[in-house]
DNA sequence: ACACCGTTTGGCGGTTTGACCAAATAGGCA
DNA sequence: TGCCTATTTGGTCAAACCGCCAAACGGTGT
């Protein structure tokens, strides 16, 4: 792997680690529906907010969401839709290993 | 996120961590285009072959891959092409961040 | 200015990850 | 059998991750 292979797949890595934890992914689906701040998502989650906030930035810093500050509150929504065929991805893996698994 | 939420998204996670790595990625891109065996990849890939080892049974554990042994060798194939539409996501993703940066 | 609300930041502790090395394992072949 | 090659496993170490708490910010409204 020559070194400017390294760095297109570190590239592609960067995105995929921000959507490596069920928190994050349950966020991106939450706000699929609608835009959320901070405080609904945490009460939705149901861990610290510092946490949340946490994931949050993780997701904006890689691109896949967008914040908006209005008045008191910070609200996030989708900034990349494309993420959500993703979670077709990973479905269609889970349900492929679940087939292989039943034709056992 | 009640207990069953949680759970569905700790397992979407499952799939998406084994993703989350460059070398897992670059593996999914050469499985996608021929099998390989552990030691063919280790070249390619330019770390310990206990590494490269390690990746792969990740990468099996998830039900993305799938080996065989032949001869000598552990040949390596992708299970599950639909891991290929993930690889769009992510450039999508990095595409439309390029934009944004363009834009402004 | 002060208090209040929502959010972010910094730091700490426990867990996980990923790299290497060395050793164990599994087959093929002389 | 014993040797050789390919692969996996176990251990160690440093770095990264994720949860919470406490403290710092930034606005709003009194």
């Amino acid at each position: 792997m020559d070194v400017l292979e390294k760095r297109k797949y570190e590239e592609l890595a960067r995105i995929s680690k921000a959507l490596a934890h069920a928190t994050r992914l349950y966020i991106i689906h939450k706000l699929d529906e609608q835009e959320y701040c901070v405080k609904e998502l945490t009460e939705l989650i149901g861990v610290d907010i510092s946490t949340v906030s946490k994931h949050l930035t993780i997701l904006k810093n890689s691109g896949i969401i967008i914040d908006e500050k209005r008045g008191n509150c910070v609200y996030y929504k989708l900034q990349c839709r494309c993420v959500l065929s993703m979670f077709s991805c990973l479905t269609n893996v889970i349900d492929s290993n679940k087939d292989k698994m039943n034709a056992i």
